[in-house]
DNA sequence: ATGTCGTGGACGCCACGA
């Protein structure tokens, strides 16, 4: 199966991106963060017209989550059991089972700065997810954790690691955070480098994309015996490119499921 | 270059978040 995962800063302002992409690409599930857009207004019906089912997780102005699936979409769940707000709770998660595969699709909060109370909630929020995240580990032997996370898990995943001194992102408590989710039994999937780096972001500002100037922040977590069979995981860079992209560029991954339960 | 986007309020720019 293929599964993808994708911030695209704003659902309707990168709709036609989107559809086109997903035309062309043809994930069997896609994982989409940032979708700055009300559950009432969420677009199920362009989505359904490529053969994807929809469930969506948003407040309309920041935040907002979803999932789409060509394979099915069952035992959706928004938020997670002590999820912190700041101050209000935020659309930043949100689970569903895709054919047998669990698949959660997160928007880590970005932190602002290392001395800002953002980034207290940004690690409380990693904090909590957590244990969340365990169960699902203990409940589901395939389970795809995927979204930004905004956190670069090491100093291979920035563009140069002396222009974060200071920054969010790349901090120590940042990284354990991430590292104490893996610790559960999931694995960091790396896909292939491309141009020689494995980045998935790139600032609006400065033209950084064409200096090559990224960061890898969009991860997908695999439970540890699904890692086993990933058969390739790549960034598609070429979607940052050309009109109106998202800064984000989407990871796609080939992974082989186990035969399901009962079938 | 603190250099670009996206949203929404209130209407041609500004505040905010990233």
């Amino acid at each position: 199966m293929r599964l993808a995962t994708w911030n695209v800063n704003s659902l309707p302002a990168r709709m036609p991106r989107v559809l086109e992409w997903l035309d062309r690409t043809q994930p069997d599930v896609v994982c989409l963060q940032e979708t700055k857009i009300t559950d009432a207004a969420f677009p199920h019906a362009a989505l359904e017209e490529l053969g994807y089912a929809s469930v969506a997780a948003g407040d309309g102005r920041y935040n907002g989550v979803a999932i789409a699936s060509r394979i099915g979409i069952e035992d959706v769940r928004r938020g997670f059991a002590g999820e912190p707000g700041f101050p209000g709770l935020e659309k930043r998660a949100i689970a569903a089972t895709c054919a047998g595969l669990r698949v959660w699709s997160v928007y880590i909060p970005n932190g602002r700065s290392p001395d800002s109370p953002a980034f207290e909630y940004k690690l409380a929020w990693l904090d909590a997810l957590r244990p969340a995240a365990g169960e699902e580990v203990a409940a589901h032997s395939a389970l795809a954790v995927c979204g930004d996370f905004n956190v670069a898990p090491s100093d291979e995943d920035v563009w140069d690691p002396q222009a974060f001194t200071g920054s969010t992102h790349v901090t120590p408590q940042e990284r354990a955070a991430v590292k104490q989710l893996l610790a559960l039994g999931l694995t960091d999937v790396h896909p292939r480098a491309l141009k020689g780096a494995p980045y998935t972001y790139w600032d609006y500002r400065a033209g950084m994309f064409h200096k090559g100037e990224g960061m890898r922040i969009d991860l997908v977590l695999l439970s540890d015996a699904l890692a086993a069979n990933v058969r390739d995981a790549y960034i598609d860079r070429d979607a940052r490119k050309g009109t109106k992209p998202s800064d984000h560029a989407p990871v796609v991954v080939e992974v082989e499921l186990p035969p399901q339960d009962g079938s």
